[in-house]
DNA sequence: AAGCTTTCTTATCATAGATCAATTTTTTCT
DNA sequence: AGAAAAAATTGATCTATGATAAGAAAGCTT
């Protein structure tokens, strides 16, 4: 498949930047950085435009980077054996998104990240963001706490998986993901759910009627 | 129920040190503490002997504390509305455990930590540990790849959860964890399988025929 | 607007694993 | 060792969700 994102142009050093630095400062809202630290880090943000379709990792390529979504959505999914696909996570406007099990260890990937919407996106490499911990530590417990979120997340979703019927988690999603429920299909919340699309149908007519 | 553990006494400030600190700083193999460092770290650490059956965290606690597990075995589990245990974590010697949701927050406990074989377990408060990250930032490079492998470790759960057969699960947890395996029930690994212990056991006969 | 293509729905039938109810085996305690 | 408790097994039946197969609806494209 042809690539259908174009990079913008970047410029380093400081003296010229394509990139908004209002807007990274904005990334990193709660971290009160100073106008030097912003610059060092928009240094490393390269923008993406990106195309609905496009798969921006594909299954084996070794995970360098992630992504912070500016606009529209993506998803991260896992192709099966017998060739179901299982989201493990969407993002959109203010998420993060990689395949963060490879992305840590700089290893394969496991998941395809798909831009399921139009999409903005800034690529951070994770080697540069390692330079940057040594240099600005707030970064480094800023990615620690997003680390926990996730991990809170995941646990959550072990158990509802466990212990909660497909009703109840498609409940669960839609309340707890109302915006993300507007920009995906019913197949991908299915995936997400881990049911097919015709049990996410029966599903959504028990609550209509 | 009865408190069946009982602390050791504590020494600060470094003067006397009930706790092996040769230990303390195997605990941290990878991270070539200095002596000062592994001392500053050790009057932090608190030394529990706990029996098979001490529930050392109950829901609805808050959660301060997490645990490093010496030797023995633990778990962490939840209850859901319909009574039914779902373990989320296993841990044996050099495994850390806590309830991490709500630790990560310092708030109210989902999970139970259970003593499921007597164990020797430190005793680590989220609050010291921050103050020592200050102190020694690679303490919290340490925490931080912990966290990464933690958070593989459940994406990796909810995949094989959703993408395989309760069989190929119990294949998979026995030759990942045969240590585990032989520390815990049957029913416990039903428990983190997601399945009832009849299905383990019917699992389990056909594998022996 | 017509015709593709994608997405969603509906119906029928199949199945992995749950539930319920005993029973047997293993472990623990006195 | 023997009794009691805990854990594991087995059988019969039930149920949520899957698989398969059509169709209907919605969205794009020219």
């Amino acid at each position: 498949m042809m690539k259908q994102f174009q990079k913008t142009k970047k410029y380093y050093l400081g003296v010229l930047m394509s990139i908004d630095k209002k807007f990274i400062a904005e990334v990193f809202q709660n971290l009160d950085l100073q106008p030097n630290e912003v610059e060092r880090i928009a240094a490393t943000f390269e923008l993406l435009d990106l195309k609905k379709g496009t798969i921006l990792l594909h299954e084996n390529e070794v995970v360098h980077d992630q992504y912070y979504v500016r606009s529209g959505c993506l998803r991260t999914y896992f192709n099966d054996v017998s060739g179901k696909e299982h989201t493990i996570q969407f993002a959109i406007k203010d998420w993060w998104i990689s395949d963060y099990t490879a992305f840590f260890s700089t290893s394969k990937a496991l998941l395809q990240i798909e831009c399921i919407q139009d999409a903005q996106v800034y690529k951070i490499s994770r080697k540069e963001m390692e330079v940057l911990y040594a240099e600005i530590p707030s970064l480094e417990t800023f990615f620690r706490k997003k680390m926990e979120k996730g991990f809170a997340a995941f646990q959550k979703r072990i158990l509802s998986n466990l212990s909660q019927p497909a009703k109840d988690r498609y409940y669960s999603f839609i309340k707890t993901y109302p915006n993300i429920e507007q920009s995906v299909k019913n197949y991908h919340i299915a995936s997400y759910l881990g049911i097919t699309t015709e049990s996410l149908s029966r599903i959504r007519k028990e609550i209509t009627s």
